[in-house]
RNA sequence: GGGGCUGUGGGGUAGCUUGGUAUCCUACGGGCUUUGGGAGCCUGAGACCCCGGUUCAAAUCCGGGCAGCCCCA
């Protein structure tokens, strides 16, 4: 890489392309293409995720990306909050269509409608579901590869319920689930209370998981949001109470996207390049052969990759001939794979391994009959990874400064006053997430003096 | 939303002011040789964003489009 951390906008745009995890030159502004490697690793995520959705009874759905403009035009703020960043449909062939078709910006539209039809009574409650689709957004501003784009990976689950308790509950659930995610991809965040004039448009409340970047601004990866009875009455979606009674359904949503991707590689990455959490690297392991006198060395790599295929573990065998092994260390370095298993003529003789850490310990030189450490030599690697992203955000919110000094985040004590949040906006030139709930502290509006909590001002992303 | 800058082989660039044969590095194909932290030699292929205008002649000047970067709100 010819790119430091310190220079981060630079960094992202060059580990991008170097790592082949997308090719920005699409001629479409803010539409990439997912290259092979990129994607698996999208890919995995989606798969850790899809594997926890079903596990807690969520089923999976996948609708139309169309939505009808009739559809669309009911009185609703969620309608009036999207309505500047649609694409629309406007012909088929060359025929004009009457009624255009919106491209889903997010899928409420498309799924409240079957909802109406789905659910009859409270036997059909709650009603679970997920799908992993692209969504699009005329993005009009400076678009950046996962960070924004207008044509998103987009993971989306969507409940109905016959409380605003259970509700609630839902929405516990949802925080078990992120939080078994951002554990496996070692991402540390916040859960903040977005300030009433910045919630999704239509919700009762939104929580947003907002997390540091190494160039001091935030990005929020994940959304959980209560719905209450909002959407229900304006999409009609009613349900027979136990007395026989129409009620409408109390709903809850969870978003995440390919913003997973842009944090976990900014977050780990160092100056040689990516570091992948193993739950999710498209290989945990590369292995390199060090060309010698060993006749056995094909031999001996197949016992290891025999064993790397029994256990599960995704791996490689970079066996490109008129590469030195230095240069493979330093692509798969940057391509972030988190073990290397180098083996030579030492390694063939001694039947050992030498293991190399993508987190820059001290080499292992193991026994091959020890083999079967590597699972938790990747575990430790994790942990490693999940102690270092988490410093990075607890230093930030202890006021170490990431990156430009107006990148710094602040958390003064404010209220629940628009005028005081606005004031302070002004003052700090930043901008208002809202309140950390994670680690609530109590104390005076910093800028009225009533009563408040800590809150978060920063430069998103 | 407002303003500025830029577009040259796959990537990075020189050339643009003053119009005339397009430079170098890297990556890529073939060959030889090498391989314990980015090897070397030979060789091959590959580019002026798109549309229009000015001109004998446009990478170069002008207009528009598209795309990217930066700054401000």
């Amino acid at each position: 890489m010819e790119n430091t951390r310190s220079d981060f906008s630079q960094w992202y745009n060059e580990i991008i392309e170097l790592a082949e995890l997308m090719d920005k030159r699409y001629p479409i502004k803010g539409m990439n293409v997912w290259l092979p490697y990129g994607y698996s690793l999208m890919r995995n995520i989606d798969e850790m995720i899809r594997e926890r959705f079903y596990a807690d009874d969520f089923r999976e759905v996948m609708f139309p990306a169309l939505i009808s403009r009739g559809m669309f035009e009911i009185e609703f703020e969620h309608i009036k909050g999207f309505e500047n960043e649609l694409f629309w449909v406007t012909k088929g062939g060359k025929e004009s269509f009457e009624d255009d078709l919106a491209m889903r910006p997010t899928s409420e539209a498309a799924i409240y409608p079957m909802f109406k039809l789905w659910i009859r009574d409270h036997m059909d409650l709650p009603m679970r579901i997920f799908q992993i689709v692209q969504v699009w957004r005329y993005e009009t501003k400076h678009t950046r590869p996962f960070i924004r784009v207008r044509d998103i990976h987009f993971i989306e689950c969507h409940t109905a319920h016959s409380s605003y308790e259970d509700a609630e509950e839902q929405l516990e659930i949802y925080r078990k689930q992120w939080n078994f995610f951002t554990d496996a991809l070692c991402l540390p965040f916040m859960e903040i209370q977005r300030p009433e004039w910045d919630k999704f448009p239509g919700a009762v409340y939104t929580r947003a998981f907002d997390t540091i970047m190494p160039s001091g601004r935030t990005i929020q990866i994940g959304t959980i949001h209560q719905y209450g009875q909002n959407f229900s009455k304006n999409y009609d979606v009613k349900y027979a109470d136990m007395d026989g009674n129409a009620q409408y359904a109390y709903q809850t949503t969870f978003g995440m996207s390919e913003r997973l991707v842009a944090h976990l590689i900014s977050i780990h990455g160092d100056d040689k390049g990516l570091i992948l959490p193993p739950a999710v690297a498209p290989y945990q392991v590369v292995i390199v052969p060090i060309p010698g006198t060993e006749p056995n060395l094909k031999s001996y790599i197949d016992e290891i990759t025999n064993f790397l295929k029994d256990s599960g573990i995704r791996f490689t065998v970079d066996f490109r001939e008129n590469y030195t092994p230095g240069y493979k260390y330093n692509h798969w370095e940057m391509k972030g794979v988190p073990l290397r298993f180098e083996i030579g003529d030492r390694e063939v003789k001694n039947r050992t391994i030498t293991a190399a850490f993508r987190t820059g310990r001290k080499k292992e030189i193991m026994k091959f009959t020890e083999i079967n450490k590597v699972n938790d030599m990747l575990n430790s690697l994790a942990d490693e990874l999940r102690e270092k992203a988490h410093n990075v955000l607890r230093e930030a919110l202890s006021g170490k400064i990431l990156g430009e000094p107006e990148d710094a985040i602040k958390t003064p004590v404010l209220c629940n006053d628009e005028k005081c949040a606005r004031h302070l906006e002004e003052k700090l030139s930043l901008t208002l997430m809202g309140h950390i709930m994670n680690h609530v502290e109590s104390g005076k509006c910093e800028v009225c003096g009533k009563d408040g909590q800590t809150a978060l001002f920063s430069r998103p992303y």
